[in-house]
Order: structure tokens, then C-alpha cells, then sequence
DNA sequence: GTCTATACCCAGATAGAC
DNA sequence: GTCTATCTGGGTATAGAC
């Protein structure tokens, strides 16, 4: 990969703000420019289109997933648990970014849709093989699920509180352990 | 009420059939009036601005979800299972609609939003009573939430197989029972 | 109650200067 | 690599006929 521009990524960054802030609607061009510090112009030297755009944010999402699934497997506390903690929005770059695209996901974004399906079956297959079973391994993803789409609908920048988490952790032990 | 026109009711339906097969960005006056069979100026006679027409199908899901919730807290096989096996996508009126409005809530409409969360109150409100437990009611209402996010996402019009949502249900039984 | 015509605006994209 | 025009299409909304 050649040195990705500075400018590439503040780009995308202004797309996954706006997103995250205003939504889909208000994520236009002009607008990510404009967020970005460039102009209308300058924006469409480095993503031609604006599915390019799109595009891009898509292949960064995956790659943080991806990362983020390596991690899942690596973990101490173990895949189910880091899932169902890492599932709550936590404002990390991977959060903001999995969330504007799951904005993006249901315009008519194809490539959005591939592109979140394909993170999400990372997500499950790390779970199924800590689990075993395979319709506990898809309630668990179907919570974290969960916890994600309400974070991705709802606007809530918020932080889902601590005591909360540990409470949903206890009866995703409980369901876990009987296994 | 007034007799409700037909024609309301006809634009309500299209609007929501081609915000489920197309998205929100196709989801135009023009698109939607052509697909109920009116003009432009047609759909705009009963609902004056983009913004009465949202506004007049998230009252109609509101009022679709009041009467699931009362289905719900009546149901024999009690709330919980009824909430689950409610939860997959099946094409009725009310998820038909209800995923439209999922799809709308993102955008920047506060009025979508606002809706769907008392929506979502009320469900988990009738399980909360059931369950006792506030965190397993918050699981379980999150494994709906998963299921019901995922259809408005994937653009999916297909049903999950009946097998399979009984072997999600033995999990949340598993759950519940334990209490 | 529904139609046509049209005004207005803004998004996406192109061309070409710097 | 970034900017300033500028074109074009289409989306929302208004006016007024039928």
C-alpha cells in the first residue's frame, strides 16, 4: 500500500462524523469537504464518486473488524465476553465507523450490506467455536446485535454504564455455562 | 376518527413498500405517489410536506405496535415466546412498516426515532413484567432487537426457518427458567 | 380530491486553472 | 493535489386548473 494520503483519512473521518451526527441524508459531498478542511474539488480527486466514498469507508471497516475479531480470539476473558463488552458503543474508531456504515447499510448501499455481513460473520464464527452450540452461539451474536443496532439507530452517543454491562454479562454467563 | 380515505392508507402502504425494497433515498414523493397510483400533487393533497408523510406512518406503526403489545400481554404461550417468535421478520403489516420506520429513524428524523423507542418501551415493558428479572429482560429484549435489526439491515424479505427459531427459543427458555 | 405545470434548490459530477 | 467555476438531474414544494 502506498503511504494513504493524510488527507484520505481525514476525509473519511469528516464521512463517519457526519454520519454519526447528522445521518445519512446530510453526509454530502460538499459537506464531508467542507468537514475535511477541501473543497468539493479537492474531496473528489481522492474518491472519485461518491461510492468511492462509500467504497472506501466499507474496506476501512473491515480492515478495524478484522483486526478487532483477531483480538476477539486473543482474549483473555474470551471471545464471548470481549464480544458482548466491545458491543456496546464506546465511541472507539471501530464503533463510529461500523455505526456510519450501518447508517449507510440500508439506503441501497450493496457494497455497505456485504461489507457488514461479512464483519459480522467474523464476529459469530469466533463465538461459535468458544460456544459450541450453535443456537446459543447465535443468541449471543443476536445480543450483541442488538446492543449495536441500538447504538447505530438511536443517535445515543452515551456509553451504555458499566453496572449494566455487568449485569448483561452475568445472564450471558449463565447462558453460556450450561453448555 | 374520520372514514380514513383508502388513498391515505394507499400511500402509507407504498411509501412503506419502497422504502423496503429500495431505501430511504428512493423513497421520493414522486416514487412513492407513481407506486399508489396518484400524482405528485395527488399524494401531496394528503400529506402536505416529505415530513407529514413520516409523521403519518410512524403514527401508523405506533399504533400497529399498541396493538401487538396488547397480543402480546394476552398471548397463551405467555409474552416472552410470543415476543421471540413475533421477533423474526414474517411480513406482516406491523414489521413491514416497523422496518420501514427503522430505516427512516437513522436519517435525522427525531419523530421516527421517538416512535420507535416507545415502541420498543412497550415490548420490553410486557417482558420486564413476565421475566422479573430487569437483566434477563434486557437480553431477551436484546436477542429481539438482534433479530429485528438484522431484517430492516439486510434488506432480507427472507423468513428464518421455523427450526431455527425454535432453537432459539429452547435458549431463551433456557434463560428465563432459570430465574 | 386529484391533476399539470412550473419554480427553486441542491446534490453529484466535469473541466480546467493554479 | 487542490481550487473555482459550471452543468445537469432530480427532489420538494407551490399555483392553479379541472
Amino acid at each position: 500500500m502506498p503511504p494513504a494520503p493524510a488527507a484520505r483519512a481525514k476525509l473519511l473521518d469528516a464521512f463517519v462524523t457526519i454520519l454519526l451526527e447528522q445521518g445519512e441524508r446530510a453526509a454530502t459531498l460538499e459537506a464531508v469537504a467542507a468537514a475535511a478542511g477541501v473543497s468539493k474539488g479537492g474531496l473528489l480527486y481522492h474518491f472519485p464518486t461518491k461510492d468511492a466514498l462509500v467504497e472506501g469507508l466499507a474496506e476501512h471497516v473491515e480492515k478495524l473488524a478484522a483486526e478487532d475479531v483477531d483480538l476477539m480470539r486473543a482474549a483473555p476473558e474470551g471471545p464471548v465476553e470481549y464480544y458482548i463488552r466491545t458491543s456496546v458503543f464506546a465511541d472507539t474508531p471501530l464503533d463510529r465507523a461500523g455505526v456510519a456504515l450501518t447508517r449507510l447499510s440500508q439506503t441501497a448501499n450493496p457494497r455497505a450490506r456485504e461489507a457488514l455481513q461479512r464483519i459480522h460473520q467474523g464476529w459469530f464464527d469466533a463465538l461459535a467455536e468458544e460456544i459450541g452450540d450453535h443456537a446459543t452461539a447465535r443468541a449471543v451474536a443476536l445480543i450483541g446485535d442488538g446492543l449495536y443496532y441500538r447504538a447505530a439507530m438511536s443517535g445515543e452517543t452515551s456509553t451504555t454504564p458499566p453496572e449494566d454491562v455487568d449485569d448483561l454479562l452475568a445472564v450471558v454467563r449463565r447462558l453460556t455455562r450450561t453448555d
